[in-house]
DNA sequence: CAGTGAGCGAGCTTCCGCTTGACTT
């Protein structure tokens, strides 16, 4: 028996069946060694040696691999072809004891790859282990050596790291922007028109038409352009001003003709999308269904599990030969071979590469004929088939019309009469010519739109010929204001870091989990994220003293050392000296320097048990009153919000002691409950505010006689577990 | 489902990236 050793049990099982009873297939499920968490673990002395510990949750596991590696007459390393794939060999080799370790790598997950990677085993590549090293080391460094100093200088339990840190500066550099944007007024102009009927062209005697279409004809002969050119200059976003000059440019239309200029007719393209990548799936999902980041990947988790598709950790866009070759007979036999594309697809430039896009593990299972799956993965099946199956289609083709509108002054006397009464040469033509643009775009083939459903605007213009005079049917301006850049949403921000290189596929959904649950950033009613004054505050620290750590070149600078470390164009120690030395030196001054932190703000409040003056503090959790007599007296105070002045103006006695009332509280997650004033006496609490009778009172279960509660969503019950009274 | 702060000097907080599953909603 050979043992043969992947990350994923879900690949094990699938590999396992090409190979036989001869071999046996497991998981490593991760990495299996790692720095210790209780110490930084990296001897900086003694050339950055690492102490590396198998961590408690990868013991038993680890236990098993031992056990059949002993058996086994050979061990196979068979992790991702990649940085972290190539230290998981290398640290379960070292972790098994293995001699001689043999190492193997294959692109895709059929019986040919897997029996020709078998037969062509290769050494572990301790260049590429060590760059991993450094990363690790590194990250290891900066976010054990930044945290302890934000715990000194502002609050304990804070943390900073090359990837929180930046993503949470993002967040608040942006908040900055959208606070010192100021509005620019600007004016644009929209003429209605239409073919002419009342003039030249005229309309057939016997036509039967209403007088209003006489006069400005039918709605599928109007149309709609935009005023583009003043006097042959293209008029700029914000070059008409204000009201005053938006009207003046109205006077001027009124009295003039509409006259076709140029008409440009072309046919354009609409190309698929790209098959999906980790962060691709994670925006289109947060997008399209409002899924969080974490939720997509537990569903794409099950969806992986399950053998529906490919791996969903991924930053590739490869498509293996046979998810191509299944795609095309899927596309030409279900729509005809003129639907059919072959298109390759080339990932960012950064990528690891060490999977395959996110792919239907078999394109004929459409999502029609996926039965007996939660409707929430079918929807995400759904969406990774379509645009799977979209990516290896025609481009959709539209007829694209472009017409310009040459508006001048009607032809009557308006030379320049100088004041002396006597006519002067002809003063230049500066009359006042205006240009309208209108364009339209009608579908002629839809291509890959057949399968992955895209928004695009269609607009049909009536057909149009050059010189043809056209009639006003209407003109108007209308006022905008330019607005600030929009806060990041999950999808925004994922997009940024991706962007940037910050993050890989495995941490996106965890990074934006981290700093939400430090209260650094937090979503609005509208999902966008702003930061808090936490957030705003360790940024501020950050930016002002180690502002080559969170700029957003940081890794990109990282992961070109890390690339001559994986080419055995340098060592990995030199590179981390190369780091850490002027890094330690400044952290040391620093310490010194950097003054901590004071945010607490004087109040007028008293303690109501010591009677000593109370203080707005910062906390962990946000602001909060505290009694200036701490240690003594350990009284808080919430401060008031909107909920909680509401919730006390409503005066619920709490219906288990009758001494205390019932207040607005908030748990240590942030989830909202209500509980009684005189905590811990009294330990009643809910999870749903109390229901109020239009006597406004609280009001009792009919069954039971506990207290009723009123859900969000409106639905009155009893508060009662063993009770079901709800209306 | 009931936090947070100070400072002393017990022990603890903290990083990123690779996995899944055990929790709970």
């Amino acid at each position: 028996m050979k043992l043969v050793i992947v990350e994923s049990p879900a690949k094990g099982r699938n590999i396992q069946s090409f190979l036989g009873k001869d071999y046996k297939v497991l998981a490593s499920m991760g990495h299996v060694r790692d720095l210790p968490k209780s110490e930084i673990g990296v001897d900086v002395e003694n050339n950055f040696e690492p102490k590396y510990i198998i961590p408690t949750k990868a013991k038993k596991n680890l236990t098993l691999l031992k056990k059949e590696s002993a058996k086994a007459e050979e061990t196979i390393l068979a992790t991702d072809e990649d940085r972290e794939g190539e230290a998981i060999s290398w640290h379960l080799a070292e972790a098994l004891k293995l001699k001689d370790p043999k190492r193997i790598v294959f692109h895709e997950i059929t019986e040919d790859a897997i029996n020709e990677a078998i037969l062509h085993p290769r050494k572990i590549d301790i260049a590429l282990v060590n760059s991993q090293q450094s990363r690790r080391i590194l990250d290891r460094l900066v976010g054990y050596k930044l945290s302890p100093f934000l715990w000194k200088k502002i609050s304990r339990g804070l943390s900073a790291g090359r990837v929180q840190s930046v993503a949470v500066r993002l967040v608040v550099d942006r908040e900055n922007e959208i606070k010192a944007f100021k509005p620019d007024e600007y004016w644009t102009v929209q003429a209605e028109l239409c073919k002419c009927h009342t003039r030249e062209s005229g309309y057939p005697e016997n036509a039967k038409l209403t007088l209003d279409s006489r006069l400005h004809g039918n709605d599928n002969e109007k149309f709609v352009a935009t005023l583009v050119k003043k006097d042959g200059k293209p008029i700029e976003k914000l070059d008409i001003k204000n009201q005053i000059e938006a009207d003046e440019i109205l006077k001027d239309l009124e009295n003039s003709d509409y006259i076709i200029g140029k008409v440009e007719k072309k046919e354009t393209k609409k190309n698929p999308f790209a098959p999906f990548t980790t962060s691709t799936l994670q925006q289109t999902a947060s997008n399209k269904f409002g899924f969080s980041a974490k939720f997509t990947m537990q569903l794409a988790q099950k969806l992986y599990e399950q053998g529906h598709i490919t791996y969903h950790r991924t930053d590739s866009l490869n498509l293996s030969e046979t998810s191509l070759e299944a795609s095309k007979k899927f596309i030409t036999e279900k729509f005809g071979e003129n639907y059919y594309n072959f298109r390759k697809f080339k990932a960012k430039e950064n990528a690891q590469e060490a999977h395959e896009a996110i792919r239907p593990t078999r394109p004929v299972i459409t999502p029609e004929s996926l039965g007996g799956i939660d409707a929430k993965q079918l929807k995400l099946y759904t969406l990774i088939w379509q645009r799977f199956v979209a990516c290896q289609m025609s481009s959709a083709i539209f007829d694209a019309t472009t017409v310009d509108i040459v508006a001048s002054r009607h032809c009557e006397r308006s030379e320049a009469i100088s004041t002396s009464g006597i006519a002067s040469s002809p003063a230049p033509r500066n009359d006042g010519e205006y240009t309208f643009r209108a364009s339209g775009q009608v579908l002629k083939f839809d291509g890959f739109l057949k399968v992955y459903p895209t928004k695009f605007s269609e607009a049909d213009l009536p057909v149009l010929q050059e010189k043809e005079k056209l009639d006003l049917v209407k003109i108007e301006s209308s006022q905008h204001f330019t607005e600030p850049p929009p806060r990041f949403n999950e999808a925004s921000l994922i997009k940024a870091l991706e962007k940037f290189g910050i993050g890989r596929p495995s941490t996106y959904a965890p990074t934006l989990s981290t700093i939400q649950t430090r209260n650094y950033i937090n979503k609005n009613d509208q999902k966008r994220f702003f930061p808090t004054e936490m957030g705003v505050l360790v940024n501020n620290v950050l930016m002002e003293n180690f502002p080559e750590i969170v700029d957003v070149d940081f890794t990109a600078k990282m992961e070109k050392e890390l690339d001559e470390v994986a080419e055995g164009k340098d060592t990995w120690q030199k590179t981390l000296k190369d780091f850490y030395i002027p890094f330690a030196k400044k952290l040391e001054e620093k310490y010194k320097e950097v003054k901590k932190e004071n945010t607490d703000v004087a109040t007028d409040k008293i303690c109501p048990e010591c009677a000593k003056p109370m203080v707005e503090k910062l906390g962990r959790f946000g602001r909060f009153y505290a009694c200036t007599g701490f240690p003594e007296c350990k009284h808080t105070e919430s401060l008031e919000t909107k909920e909680s002045k509401e919730v006390k103006s409503l005066n619920i006695d709490c219906p288990k002691c009758k001494e205390g009332q019932i207040i607005f509280k908030k748990s240590k997650r942030g989830k909202i409950f209500y509980g009684c004033s005189i905590y811990p006496k009294c330990d009643f609490a809910v999870w749903d505010k109390p229901f109020i009778n239009k006597d406004g009172k609280s009001d009792f279960c009919p069954k039971c006689k506990s207290i009723l509660v009123e859900t969000k969503k409106g639905i009155i019950k009893c508060s009662s577990k063993e009770c079901d009274f709800k209306t």
